[in-house]
RNA sequence: GGCCCGUUCGUCUAGUGGUCAGGACGUCAGGUUUUCAUCCUGGUAACAGCAGUUCGAUUCUGCUACGGGCUACCA
């Protein structure tokens, strides 16, 4: 394949989507892996719905995720006069005209039709009106729109689809459509038309979605003696109920995604993998991987659900790859970006704050958690609170009043321990003079372990204890017994 | 309603005119000198239906059903 050429085409009337995100990597992949070219375009000819703000996080946002693109970013609305331009040799040539029926009345006639179970078509009205004709009532002040002629002959009109074969739309299908409101103001389908083929775009990859416009853009190429480029439609993202991916139904904006702490790695991994996938078993790909790996034969032509249980196990995967110093500069970039979460986070030294962020590091899903994973951490070990159920554990069989003994028990050991303090030799100490003293296993480990971090799961006793050092944790074991004894005390005060 | 597109485990998917229809996520069970997580082992679970072609169809053809997209002076 020579001179290939694609386009990114975003609309920026919202945040950046999954949904063109993935048909983003789509084309960069296929780019990138035939050293062609990709083009950013801002499809911004809807001057009410467009918004700088949305740009700027659309580029953003793609920049993040690792798709970039060459040369500068290209906006429509810099464009007009090109379309005008157009806009006005189709005019001469009588393959366009203006029309001057009001939104209402056609609305209405829309109406109508819903109403009676018809197909809607344009009633073709305007279709005859002159060139002078049309400058009379505009110079009256009657308002118009310019619409595309479809050529007379009724015929099929067929295209090459990479995904889906060859597809065949008859124009009797199509209506007059409109192509600008005015001179100055072209719309979707004449300017995609028009930057294509200036642009020299060889490879529209887009969204199902766009399948019904292509006819009508084919149409509009064909006018102006343009040539086609191929096609290829990518199946849609859908929601659980199969329906079109919808922020009602779904997170849909990439800011949220990140927010969240999901890994832009992670993102386009998975992305890449709805809707395509290679004949091997191997699933996790770097964005090179895929530009190596990617064929748009391999797409698939039904749409993919959006499964937040994988993406969520396939960021997790990517945090548990990346090595202790990867993982805090993640951490501090996202949850703890800002001057006061860190200095509280700090409060033990970094080391600490490292020791701890390696415990928790293979239980990360995303980075959002890890704030509430690392909270015990930083209590006060004094004033530590949590509730005394914890203690109570039939496997392990403990209650509050069992797990008083054991709490001393472990308390009596640490106290005597003049070992190295880290996880290895405190594990087999403990196991030793548990062995002599004739408990179990958990029966002991269990109620440390919960003294030691207040919750219900955490990282190992071993660990907790090395981190927490003999100073913090005789006290956290001692709080423990406090919290243990309060609730004996209220036990008895209830019974009475 | 019209036009178009689609349909393999719950989800993402591999695959072939004759396979025990494979993998991943999830889920379930077990193990990793008894928390959770990680890791390991094993289990569960699918070719939408009906015809036709064929010695044989999940695979080819047709129909039906179901799902989806589009049907703007949005993109």
């Amino acid at each position: 394949m020579e001179n290939i050429v694609v386009r990114i085409p975003p609309s920026p009337t919202g945040l950046l989507h999954l949904g063109t995100v993935r048909t983003a990597l789509y084309n960069y992949l296929f780019a990138k892996k035939y050293g062609g070219k990709i083009i950013l375009r801002m499809e911004d000819t809807d001057r009410e719905r467009s918004v700088k703000e949305y740009e700027t996080d659309i580029i953003e946002g793609l920049q993040k995720l690792g798709i970039s693109w060459d040369n500068g970013v290209i906006r429509q609305s810099e464009r007009t006069e090109i379309y005008k331009k157009h806009l006005q040799q189709l005019l001469e040539e009588k393959k366009a005209y203006f029309c001057f029926c009001t939104h209402e009345e056609l609305e209405m006639l829309r109406d109508q039709a819903q109403q009676e179970k018809r197909a809607f078509r344009y009633p073709e009205t305007c279709r005859h009106i002159s060139t002078e004709e049309a400058k009379i009532r505009q110079e009256k002040g009657e308002k118009s729109v310019i619409r595309f002629r479809i050529p007379d002959p009724v015929r099929d009109i067929f295209f090459t689809d990479l995904v889906r074969g060859s597809v065949k739309i008859s124009t009797k299908e199509l209506d007059d459509f409109v192509i600008a409101k005015d001179l100055e103001t072209p719309l979707y389908n004449f300017c995609v038309v028009v930057d294509d083929a200036e642009m020299q775009v060889s490879h529209v990859i887009r969204g199902e979605d766009h399948i019904s416009n292509t006819p009508k853009q084919i149409l509009l190429l064909e006018a102006f003696g343009w040539n086609i480029p191929v096609y290829a439609h990518l199946p849609l993202i859908l929601n659980a109920d199969k329906s079109k991916l919808s922020k009602r139904k779904n997170k849909v904006s990439v800011d949220d995604y990140l927010q969240e702490g999901f890994l832009p790695e992670a993102l386009i991994n998975f992305l890449a993998l709805l809707g395509w996938n290679t004949q091997d078993e191997e699933e996790i790909f770097s964005l090179a991987d895929l530009v190596e790996k990617f064929s748009l034969e391999r797409v698939h032509k039904g749409g993919a659900v959006f499964d937040m249980e994988k993406l969520l196990w396939l960021n997790g995967y990517y945090i548990r790859q990346k090595s202790l110093e990867e993982f805090e500069q993640c951490v501090m970039n996202s949850v703890f970006s800002q001057t006061k979460e860190r200095e509280n986070v700090l409060k033990y030294g970094n080391d600490f704050f490292k020791k701890a962020l390696s415990l928790i590091q293979e239980r990360t899903k995303k980075l959002s958690e890890v704030p509430e994973f690392l909270r015990f951490f930083f209590e006060e070990d004094t004033s530590f609170s949590y509730s005394s159920d914890l203690y109570i554990h039939k496997k392990m069989g403990t209650d509050i009043h069992s797990a008083q003994e054991s709490l001393h028990f472990s308390l009596q050991v640490l106290q005597n321990y003049e070992g190295e303090y880290i996880a290895d030799s405190l594990k087999n100490v403990f196991m030793e003079r548990i062995l002599e003293s004739g408990f179990k296993n958990g029966f002991v480990l269990y109620p440390l372990r919960v003294a030691l971090s207040g919750e219900e799961f955490s990282p190992g006793t071993f660990e907790l204890l090395e981190i927490f050092g003999k100073e913090r944790s005789i006290k956290r074991i001692t709080r423990g017994l406090e919290i243990l004894q309060q609730a004996v005390f209220s036990l008895k005060n209830t019974e009475n």
